[in-house]
DNA sequence: CGGAAATTTGACAACCTTCAAGAGGAGTGG
DNA sequence: CCACTCCTCTTGAAGGTTGTCAAATTTCCG
C-alpha cells in the first residue's frame, strides 16, 4: 500500500525522506471488492480514504430515474475519494469494475499527517486539483464532441494514465480496461447501439481494439488525432514546493 | 477585496482570528475586464491568482476546430484558477461575461500563507473540491439529461449559487446571469436552435424567465423537479477543522 | 450444458443540427 | 437624425444523426 500511494505522489510532488517515512507508518486496511459492488455510495460519510491497490473503480451518479452516470475510472495509485476529507457527504458512489483491491486509510490520520508534514498534504491537494482537471476534460468531452471523437478521447485518456505510470506513454500496446459497452454508453452519454456502431467505426480506422476489457493501441498518433487528444490537461509532472 | 474572500471561505470554512487577519494582509491589485475579455488563456503559467470582485467571469476550453466549451461560471468571491497554485500550465481560459472586476492576489503571497495559517490553505483547498464537485454535477448534466431538464438543473445551479450568499436560495427572485443564448449552447451542449426552443418551453412552464442577462425564478419548487436540482453538491455548509 | 449477459444488426421514429431568413436593438458614422 | 451594420433572438424547413424497439448471435458463467 504504501509503495503504491507514494510512487503516485512523486509522479507529481517532490516528497522528501521526512515525507515518505511519514508515508510508511499510515495505518490502513485492505478490502477486497466483488465486480460491481459499491465501496462508498452517494450520500454517506465516509470516515476513511480509498486508495485503489488492483483493479479499476468507477465513480459515477445516480439520476432520478435510475439510469448510471459514470464520471470518472480510477487505477491503482489513486485516491477516488479524496473530497471526502474535507467535503462529509459523498455527491456520488464508487464502485468496482472487475475484482479490485483498496486500502481503506482512516481520515483522522491523514489528517494529522498533513499537520506533521504539509508536504504531503499539498502533493494530495494536487492530485484532487488533477482530478478536478480532468472532469473539465469531460465535461469538454462528453458535450462537444461527436461520437467518434468522443469515443477516442477516452480511449486515449485510459491508455495514457494507465500507461503513464510507464515510461511509454504513447505508441503501440495494451491496457485493462474492464468495462461494458452498456457501461461505456453511461460515461460518454451515448445509447448502446451508438456505442457499439462508433466503436467499431474505430476499429475501422485500425488505430485500436477493445475486446474482453482490453484496450489494444495500434496507432496512438492517429488514434489521438481521432480524439482531439492533448495530454496537457493531465499535468503528469509539475513539480513545485512551497 | 478582502472582505469578500474571508466570507467566501467562511460560509463553508472556520476561520479564528489569526486566520481572518493573515487574509487581511494579502496583497493583490485590481483588474478592471471589458465584455470577453480574457483574464488568462490555455497555456499560458500565471503567478498570480484571480478573485472575482464584481462582474461574472467562465472558464472555458477551445476546441480544434475553433468551437468553445463553457466548464464553470464564477461570481463575486469565487477563486476560478485557484488550481494554477499547483498546477502550473493553464489548461482552459477565462473570460469575463459582462464588465468584471477581478483582484489578481501573487502566488507566492498566497503560498506563505498557507505555510503560516494552514487553516486559510485548507479553505481554499475546499474551495476547489467545491469546484471538483460541480465539474462532476456539469458531467452528470450534460451527458444524460435531456435538454429541457438540463437547461433547467443550470438555471437552478447559478440561481442557487447567486443567492448562497444571501439566506434566501430557493423561493422566487432574480439573479444575474449575463450569458447569451449562444453561450449557453457552448455550455450545455446544444445547438443555439435548441437553446432557444428548449428556454421557449421552460418560460411556458411558467418557473421562470431569463432575458437581458437577468434570470427570473417564478416557481422555484418545479423548476428544481424539472432539473431534477439537489443542491447537495454544492456542499455550501461543512465545515471541518484539522 | 443451459441460462444469463453482452455484443451485434436492422428498421423506424424522434430528435437535434444545420441552413436560411426575418425581426428587433444597440452602436457607429455620415 | 437617419442609414447602416452587427448582434441577438426567433421561426421555419429539410436532412441527418441518434435513440428506441426488436431480435439474432456470441460469450460468459454456473
Amino acid at each position: 500500500m504504501h509503495v503504491v500511494l507514494r510512487q503516485k505522489l512523486q509522479a507529481h510532488s517532490a516528497l522528501d525522506a521526512d515525507d515518505a517515512a511519514a508515508l510508511n507508518r499510515l495505518p490502513y486496511h485492505d478490502r477486497h471488492l466483488a465486480n460491481g459492488e459499491d465501496a462508498i455510495c452517494q450520500g454517506e460519510r465516509p470516515d476513511s480514504a480509498i486508495l485503489v491497490l488492483e483493479g479499476m473503480v468507477a465513480r459515477y451518479q445516480t439520476l432520478a430515474d435510475g439510469r448510471r452516470q459514470f464520471i470518472s475510472f480510477h487505477i491503482t495509485g489513486e485516491l477516488p475519494d479524496a473530497q471526502a476529507l474535507f467535503l462529509t457527504e459523498m455527491d456520488h458512489s464508487i464502485c468496482a469494475l472487475g475484482p479490485a483491491v483498496i486500502a481503506m486509510i482512516p481520515h483522522e490520520a491523514l489528517l494529522t499527517l498533513f499537520m506533521r508534514r504539509p508536504g504531503v498534504g499539498l502533493a494530495i491537494w494536487r492530485e484532487t486539483l488533477i482530478d478536478a482537471a480532468i472532469f473539465r476534460s469531460t465535461i469538454v468531452n462528453n458535450s462537444a464532441r461527436a461520437p467518434l471523437a468522443r469515443a477516442a478521447h477516452f480511449f486515449c485518456e485510459q491508455y495514457y494514465r494507465a500507461r503513464s505510470r510507464f515510461s511509454r506513454r504513447g505508441e503501440v500496446g495494451t491496457c485493462s480496461l474492464p468495462l461494458s459497452q452498456a457501461q461505456l454508453g453511461d460515461t460518454l452519454g451515448m445509447s448502446i447501439v451508438t456505442v457499439n456502431r462508433t466503436v467499431q467505426q474505430l476499429r475501422r480506422t485500425g488505430t485500436m481494439d477493445w475486446n474482453d476489457g482490453v484496450l489494444q493501441v495500434k496507432n496512438w498518433a492517429k488514434l489521438a488525432v481521432l480524439g482531439e487528444f492533448d495530454p496537457a490537461y493531465l499535468h503528469a509532472r509539475a513539480p513545485r514546493r512551497l
